[in-house]
DNA sequence: CATGAATGAGACTTCATTCAT
DNA sequence: TATGAATGAAGTCTCATTCAT
């Protein structure tokens, strides 16, 4: 991954926005190296000098991207109080990543795949997982989350961000409706919290 | 979707289940038509006689596996009494079938893409997905669950029993327990049910 | 050729009839097995006890139209005094023949090459040769046709007849025009008249 | 018809004149892609990238043909005086190039269908044939031509030519003969000639 | 005799990757 | 470093022909 060597910065960008753009508008399986070459406005075999093959190019790409998704979403975590304040906060922050971010965040969509169905060796996903993890392990100990394996936990919360992302991404204007995207992000972890 | 012809009907099933255990094992995009033959102890022109093309085929065994997935969703339902009672038995049925058909479940999941992030002209995804919009619908109706926008709820529950399903894949065991197993149902509506 | 065995008379002339009919809607390229058996309303397997192979019912039709059509050409051929009036006769009897048979004509057109192009190795096209052969011979003997060589006047006579033969295609009231049909008779023959 | 790319101008000639060899040999549609690559000695894929598909490479050689037989055909028609002597011209000019380029000529012949039987779309056989309709027109309006209807002229002198044509091809040396060449020539007109 | 399901060679086309310039 | 022409493996689909029933 480490990606930076003696070649043009800033054709590692070219080429990767013009996959970004593409994999947005027609899907990452109907695109081919000689779009993406002539979408960065270069040569096919140029995409090779920074790349070395098709698939190490889409998985720097939706690593980049879910990179992004990640730092976004991890902004101002820390100021919150609790744990599920922690993980609405995060889902916040999602969402409008998603919203700013449009084709960054379709594509990590088509690549998710409910966390785990695959194995997931990806370890950008994991990192994500990961951070969720720590959070509602915090949770479950001090009783704010039910008493569950933590995983399960996980895997739940996990899919309720696509859920909510999904319905933001087709009712943006919520996102400017503080009240309710409230509402909507304490679904997120109500079903986790464990009953006084 | 019934192929009415004057073919071998056992064909239809050789093939078909002879293209599921290779989506299963390596995957839809990764499987030729050729390997597909083989597999089925076919030679590869003999599956046009079953199926017009690649897609046909492939969308052929994805609503067949969406299909059964419906109706073993389905199984008595309808002797719950509250909506979420109703929901839970939905996906505890759902559970069960993907642990007792875990190549079809899998080929469910692999197309499965959060319902909407494409429009999901998807039939039988359409289909799951208003079974459970009447059934939230009534939930709210009878005040069972929050006022939230309906397609929201949907949404949410949609993903949750993804969340649920992935967990189980992996933790089989969960099934063999049923107060457990209650426990993970009830996250799947907690988050929505509204708070007396 | 001698195609009359034990095989049962009436389904030679259903394919056949079958396969003139998609020939001439469809072209023979573009006509496959399967389709002549549909037409004919029997199996596909079945064609292949009335012929060896998809080349020999497509011989076998081409030559069969060709005998139609050079039977056609020869009816009274023999009262006509002149060479120059049984060439014309017998182009006459052509063209009305094309008119009532436009099926079988179109297909003696569409395996017509410049008779000879590729070596033409085809009997029945040999044998309309050879008839005007013979005509044109006597007349040359009896002055009515210029001095040239034989086979030349053959071959200029034999595209004169695809000439006439395309124009009235597409001008059937010609035939009924009995004064001018007489004159375009006559370009067909006037070219090769001796200069007295 | 001109293809402009920055693709190397060899290559298409190098293809072109593959395809040329191959189809005069053993017929267009016995002449496979991988043929044309092996004897052009290059790779099926490189055809492509010079050629959108089958179908394209045929027309552009066709039409290529085409384009040589009419513009040869052409050379000093506008010296003769009368209408019979730009007509004979043509054909001369004609047989001439059917020598010097038997397979580009023999191409040609293949496409033929006596110019009209399938109404001719194509646009350089219906140039061919205007050119022949000008001609004939002027002829007939100043009386040296039949009064017949123009079209009939038209495929009768069409014919005509594919009658000589065939006759030249097999016969060769009657190019060396000047005398007899004019009388043959002279007979694709003779029977359009009004009488004095 | 008749059937039509099965076969598999063969045709076209795409595209990731290489490499000479 | 950049190019893009060239490659050829791989994939889909068609269809003449065969053969068990």
């Amino acid at each position: 991954m480490a990606r930076y060597t003696s070649l043009d910065p800033n054709k590692y960008i070219l080429i990767r926005q013009a996959a970004i753009d593409l994999f947005y508008k027609q899907g990452i399986n109907n695109t081919n190296m000689q779009q993406i070459a002539t979408e960065a406005g270069i040569a096919k075999g140029t995409i090779y000098l920074y790349y070395k093959s098709r698939d190490d190019l889409v998985d720097y790409i939706f690593n980049y991207c879910l990179d992004l998704h990640i730092e976004a979403s991890m902004k101002d975590i820390d100021l919150q109080n609790s744990s599920s304040e922690k993980l609405k906060k995060r889902v916040k922050n999602i969402l409008r990543w998603n919203n700013d971010y449009p084709k960054e965040s379709s594509i990590v969509s088509e690549y998710y795949k409910p966390v785990n169905v695959v194995g997931t060796d990806n370890v950008s996903f994991t990192r994500s997982y990961e951070i969720n993890k720590i959070i509602l392990k915090q949770g479950v100990e001090k009783g704010e989350f039910k008493e569950l394996p933590l995983e399960f936990l996980c895997a739940m919360f996990f899919s309720s961000v696509e859920g909510i992302s999904t319905y933001i991404r087709r009712n943006r204007q919520v996102l400017e409706n503080e009240g309710l995207l409230e509402k909507m992000l304490e679904t997120t972890v109500a079903g986790l919290r464990s009953l006084k």
